[in-house]
DNA sequence: AAGAGGTTTTAGAATGATTCTAATTTGATA
DNA sequence: TATCAAATTAGAATCATTCTAAAACCTCTT
């Protein structure tokens, strides 16, 4: 679990990215950032839109995906991507990582399960590709959905 | 590598799985099974439509993502989902396998990881997910790409 | 040979996430 | 206070995919 502490340094992370990339932190950037790194639940655009907007009305979409495209640039952000809904974004651990995803309510949760040491190079050594980063998910049904299901069977 | 008669196997499942799901095998359906079990670069929909049309030219879009609809509710096709890019399909291995993406051609190769025996289970047992499938992707350069770097760099 | 009834196919409209554009606002600095 | 670059905005554009309603096509029956 992240503790107050680790979600500072999270926070301190990404403002110093930013800074190196010599953008202004503006309010609403770092209301971005603030959600980002608070946030277990990988929210969308379209929920840190609603998020920001609690605390900063006028603010726009594009202000959003703005702000997510510089913290992308500077590698503090995690883009999981998906072609049938809006992508979702992990902010509290920006290196790829594997997620469960819940088909049927669509929760995302992180896994830990550690990647075998020195794979890229021998997947590399085996294909020729230079490997730079791996995308792992598994499908499934969350715990909450597979009781919802069961009482409507039962029921 | 596959074999005539490792495509010609893989046809006639297409073909059984959509004759048990009752619907008429078209010509032009005919065609998209094919197209799926015969190629080994995953094409994504245009290059589907562009193909049959070949053969069929008065072909519409609607009938290749309606084939494939048909193919994804048997299980026959694979479907790797990109947000950024139209999906692609892999019709010789239905089943879910790693792949490697070129990030700069976007050529998708196969790969062969076998999967650790029992994973989803021991997920499951730990997460409380019930785990249907996986999705593994390395994302790099591939040879072609890399080679195209270096002419670049020293021509 | 004709018609009925179901399935397939079609063109084009609708959708929805994301990106683009051009104009406006903001804020730091001189 | 004037200047100027950076940030922000609303709305338009894009593009893969899905939807819709009409047309075309089969197969069966008579």
């Amino acid at each position: 679990m992240a503790t107050a502490s680790d979600i500072q340094q999270r926070l301190e992370e990404m403002r110093a990215a930013l800074v190196r990339r010599a953008v202004v932190i503006t309010p609403k950037r770092a209301k971005v950032l603030e959600i980002l790194a608070t946030s277990d639940d990988h929210p969308n655009v379209g929920d840190l839109h609603a998020e920001v907007q609690r605390w900063h009305p006028s603010t726009s979409l594009a202000t959003v995906y703005n702000t997510i495209e510089l913290l992308k640039e500077t590698g503090q952000v995690l883009e999981l991507e998906f072609s049938a809904a809006a992508n979702r974004y992990d902010g509290r651990r920006p290196d790829s990582h594997p997620h469960l995803v819940c088909m049927e309510c669509q929760r995302i949760d992180d896994l830990e399960v550690p990647e075998p040491e020195g794979i890229f190079e021998a997947i590399g050594a085996e294909t020729g590709y230079e490997v730079v980063r791996q995308r792992l998910d598994y499908y499934g049904i969350c715990p909450n959905c597979q009781k919802k299901r069961e009482s409507r069977l039962s029921g």
